[in-house]
RNA sequence: GCGGAGGUCGCCCAGCAUGGUCAAAGGCGUAAGACUGAGGCUCUUAUCCCGCAGGGGUUCGUGGGUUCAAAUCCCACCCUCCGCACCA
């Protein structure tokens, strides 16, 4: 086993013995409860699960770390469809979906056979999560685990829509689904074969009428196109029939009537016959009173909508098309027995007036693009185009009655409900394309009724929603006016369906409460859950009145106990408890959660709990992308929690996914990334481990003040960072930029002996616990602490242990380094000698004088040269100082205020100690012999004159 | 179509709210050197172009604009990714 594994499993171990993320209520911490939503559980936990987690578990050990009583509960979501579909294709023996379990989740061939129960499934992959969760070192309390089909689970949600009902946000109304017809439920995107993405288009009928009553109910999606009806076309050779309809006779294909079945429509078919039977009949436009032909028209598809088309040749290409390849074939209408010369002589009807286009835009596109006829498939291309162009810019002309002059957008949905009003016209739902069930069925669309909605539509409860958001604290603030605009955007929500998993809806029949629906309010559920089990309170205690008093103080301790016959200081204590998590701290999820899961959790805490227990901050995150692809079982780049622990550890696992992205960016994993990280871990455990074993001595020079100033501006950073939620920039620099800053000590110092360094290596290990806990707990073991690390004090930053004067000085080592590499990479030269010649003290004297004139306002070089002239220090350099004085200014610009106050602050420095100090350093890095000068030492080796070019801050250099 | 997020130096990705301290942090990759029996470990240095002295030139999706000054502000355009409902 790899001593990776070996310490995951030690330390894994040791924090479950001392229940060490176990949390109870503590009067005397201030508390976070922190929650992931619960991953649904129909396949095994992925590595995008613990990304979003890791955010998560980073801030829930960093709060911890920093005192708080740390409550991350866990639990998996159970509730729905999907769960029963995979169980029952593996029942099926879907060849393709088995192989998929058996190589992506890696399940043995004896659980693969039990699979076809539902709940093995489901207890499989929950049982493998849990232990995946466990593995990669989140912080959880799992006394408070459930699934969503537990009963004292099942009861907290029949509370809860029992109270949102009461409260009436809870309606009853009638919805269209896409429907499959076996399986005798509605079939999403995840149930179906192909037609992903097909949603039910809403089409108007205009009834149209023969002579003996009979409707023809025409179908379109522009019903203001009525008045421009030239012609009805119906197909020859598909089949009609004739039926009766809710009491009225509808001539309709034999298709849509099976669909009209469907859509809440009373239907019984009387006889059916082909459609050429109708050629050459009139109808009446029941909004006109006009009379037309029906046609015959081969395009018209009768499995769309009703079969039955009216013609629109000015603004419709196809119709015109249709109607110009009949016009040309004379002998082809006399077989249908319609006289050729009626034909010739329908024109069309203009009724759009569109910029750009003249009378009939139809005819112009259909000639402007070459459109040879109906079949040519540059006819839809036309369709498309002019519709949308007649759409956003149309307007309806005078011979349209009481719409003329208004825009198609406007005029559109007026239009179709006044002519429904008045029977003139009705609806019919149908899909844009064939959408085929998992079972492999033609799916249809069916109207639901009696369906049950979340009415999110209602404005009080949008209102009180948004003020849910305008109260909490979002990571990152910029998902502030998504969530704004998907509260005002989301509308009635059906809320249980009849199949699948999840809490029967407690006062409707037959119905279960959908999977998005159960999973708003339930981390409340997580605050009590622990005494649930704990005393073994059965469901059937759980009363609405005992989780009306817990949750809401509503009715009395005694009655609700006696209910229940429950303890009251049980009761009372569940209350207490309650009282002490809620509100939640923070909800971290993926992006794609933000209109739905994340939305309705704001919602219904909205609607049941008062404002001071609404959710205080919610973090949302990017979609992990693996190779720069999106991660799908079927493009086999699929990467399980499990899988990713194996391979790479916890620690590396985890670092990797937060160093991908933070904000609403997506993150990237990859290999090569993780195997580089795993093997940085390594390094940084000899790095570590070396120094803290190292013999220890005390030294304060500016080098051990430089290191302990640069870790305070780190834990400065890094807490920074955590508390808003930037876990990238957090470990970034916790991890690479502290480690920068400890080699470059170890450098400058030559050995690794100093308690400084000792002390800045522990704070790195704090700084580094939350990301990466199984290393840190080991190598903390290793220092002479006998606690967790996990639960060690966070570094607290102290500003008043920075030391300008060390920062500075060694910025002067750094700068005189850069200036020697450029003039070495200019020259392209081996040196064998270099000399540094440190400014002269009246330079520092101007020096300090121009920066304490800039901070002051404005540096004006006549005051400045007034000054220095009068100084009788200065009068001998005169000459030297007047060019120097606008240089100075100048290259005082390019410096920040916050370093001009501090060189201001240190004043004069002696750099000349100062780089002899670090001669040896120097010497080393540039191999070559090195010597330091001021420019005022009376003999120095100066053969080029360089040191009169000395500056403060910016050393003369010397290279041979 | 609607809504959201983005396009930065080979790659990933900071910076953009508060314009100058930005040739632009960090990681990866690459190159050289050190260490080593050896190294795919580790450490150091370099990594837009030009420059025999610390300097100069051209860059931050494209095109305009504001300004003494723009990766950062304004306008237009192009491209990519994500969500859009009974489904987790």
């Amino acid at each position: 086993m790899s001593q990776t594994k070996q310490i995951e499993q030690k330390w894994q171990k040791r924090w479950d013995e001392a229940k060490l993320f176990e949390a109870d209520p503590d009067p005397n911490r201030q508390k976070k409860l922190v929650t992931f939503p619960f991953p649904y559980m129909n396949g095994p936990l992925h590595v995008g699960h613990a990304f979003t987690a890791s955010r998560v578990d980073v801030y829930a050990r960093f709060k911890r770390m920093q005192g708080f009583n740390v409550l991350w509960p866990w639990s998996w979501h159970w509730t729905g469809q999907p769960l029963l579909g995979a169980s029952q294709r593996v029942a099926r023996g879907d060849e393709a979906y088995i192989k998929v379990l058996r190589e992506v989740d890696g399940v043995a061939e004896e659980d693969l056979a039990k699979f076809v129960d539902p709940f093995y499934m489901a207890q499989y992959y929950t049982n493998n999560g849990r232990s995946a969760v466990k593995r990669i070192g989140f912080s959880v309390d799992w006394r408070r685990e459930f699934t969503t089909v537990m009963p004292t689970f099942q009861k907290f949600i029949e509370w809860q829509y029992k109270n949102l009902k009461e409260e009436g946000y809870v309606t009853q109304g009638t919805h269209p689904v896409v429907w499959c017809p076996k399986d005798q439920s509605p079939t999403g995107d995840h149930d179906r074969q192909s037609g992903e993405g097909i949603t039910p288009d809403e089409y108007t009928l205009i009834k149209y009428r023969l002579d003996d009553g009979t409707i023809l109910p025409a179908a379109t999606f522009r019903p203001e196109t009525v008045y421009g009806i030239t012609n009805m076309w119906i197909n020859p050779d598909s089949t009609y029939v004739e039926a009766d309809v809710d009491g009225e006779t509808w001539i309709i294909s034999q298709q849509a009537a099976e669909k009209l079945k469907e859509q809440e429509h009373k239907i019984t078919i009387k006889r059916s016959f082909l459609g050429r039977e109708l050629i050459g009949k009139y109808f009446t436009n029941p909004i006109t009173n006009l009379k037309f032909p029906i046609l015959p028209g081969w395009f018209v598809n009768p499995q769309t909508a009703t079969g039955v088309v009216y013609s629109v040749p000015a603004h419709a290409p196809y119709d015109y098309l249709a109607l110009r390849d009949l016009q040309k074939k004379p002998e082809l209408l006399t077989q249908f027995g319609l006289d050729p010369q009626m034909v010739l002589a329908i024109k069309p009807i203009s009724i759009i007036k569109l910029d750009g286009f003249g009378e009939y835009p139809a005819v112009e596109i259909v000639e402007k693009m070459g459109i040879t006829d109906q079949n040519d498939p540059k006819a839809d291309e036309a369709t498309n185009e002019l519709y949308k162009k007649e759409f956003h810019s149309g307007t309806l002309k005078d011979n349209c009655g009481i719409y003329a002059g208004k825009s198609i957008r406007e005029a559109k949905d007026q239009l179709g409900a006044d002519f429904k009003k008045i029977g003139a016209a009705d609806r019919m739902y149908d899909l844009s394309n064939p959408v085929v069930c998992r079972c492999m069925t033609q799916c249809i669309v069916k109207i639901l009724s009696d369906q049950w909605f979340l009415n999110y539509s209602n404005p009080k409860w949008k209102e009180l929603a948004h003020q849910v958001i305008n109260q909490l604290t979002l990571y990152p603030e910029s998902a502030k006016p998504w969530f704004h605009t998907v509260i005002d955007w989301l509308r009635e929500w059906a809320c249980a369906r009849t199949t699948g998993f999840g809490t029967p809806l407690p006062w409707g029949k037959g119905w279960v409460i959908e999977t998005l629906s159960d999973s708003t309010l339930y981390m409340a559920f997580y605050t009590i859950n622990a005494q649930i089990k704990a005393n073994n309170i059965q469901p059937q205690a759980l009363t609405p009145e005992v989780l009306d008093y817990i949750f809401l103080a509503k009715g009395d301790k005694t009655t609700a106990a006696k209910t229940a016959n429950i303890n009251p200081e049980l009761l009372d204590s569940m209350r207490q408890e309650f009282l002490y998590w809620y509100p939640l701290d923070l909800r971290n999820s993926a992006k794609e959660l933000v209109p739905n899961h994340l939305s309705f959790c704001i919602f219904h805490h909205a609607a049941l709990f008062p404002p001071q227990h609404w959710p205080k901050a919610i973090g949302v995150n990017g979609m992990l992308m693996v190779e720069g692809q999106g991660m799908h079982k079927s493009k086999g780049n699929f990467i399980t929690l499990k899988g990713a622990v194996d391979t790479y550890g916890a620690d590396a696992t985890r670092c990797g996914l937060l160093l991908g992205a933070e904000g609403m960016d997506d993150p990237d994993w990859r290999a090569d990334n993780l195997r580089d990280l795993q093997s940085k871990f390594d390094s940084l455990m000899g790095f570590t481990s070396h120094i803290i074993t190292s013999t220890k001595k005390d030294e304060n020079t500016a080098l051990e003040r430089w290191l302990t100033s640069r870790m305070q501006q780190r834990i400065k950073d890094v807490t920074a960072a955590l508390d808003d939620l930037k876990t990238r920039t957090a470990l970034q620099t916790a991890l690479f930029e502290t480690w920068n800053d400890l080699r470059w000590y170890i450098q400058r110092k030559g050995n690794t002996e100093t308690n400084t360094l000792t002390d800045a290596v522990k704070d790195w290990l704090k700084l580094l616990a939350p990301f990466a806990p199984f290393i840190c707990e080991e190598l903390w073991s290793q220092t002479n602490e006998k606690d967790f690390i996990s639960t060690a004090k966070w570094p607290q930053y102290s500003p008043d242990k920075i030391d300008t004067a060390a920062i500075e000085q060694e910025t002067l080592i750094t700068d005189v380094m850069d200036d020697t590499n450029n003039i070495l990479k200019a020259m392209k030269i081996t040196p064998t000698k270099i000399i540094y010649y440190t400014a002269a003290p009246w330079k520092w004297q101007i020096y300090l004088k121009i920066i304490e004139k800039t901070l002051a306002g404005e540096a004006k070089i006549n005051e400045l040269m007034r000054e220095f002239a009068a100084d009788p220090a200065l009068k001998p350099h005169m000459k030297d100082i007047a060019p120097m004085v606008p240089r100075i200014i100048k290259a005082l610009t390019k410096v920040s205020n916050e370093r001009k106050l501090n060189m201001a602050k240190i004043g004069l420095t002696d750099e000349k100690t100062i780089l002899t100090e670090a001669t040896k350093f120097l010497k080393d890095r540039f191999n070559a012999e090195t010597t330091i000068y001021s420019e005022a030492d009376t003999q120095c080796f100066d053969p080029k004159h360089r040191a009169a070019m000395a500056m403060p801050y910016q050393p003369a250099i010397y290279i041979e």
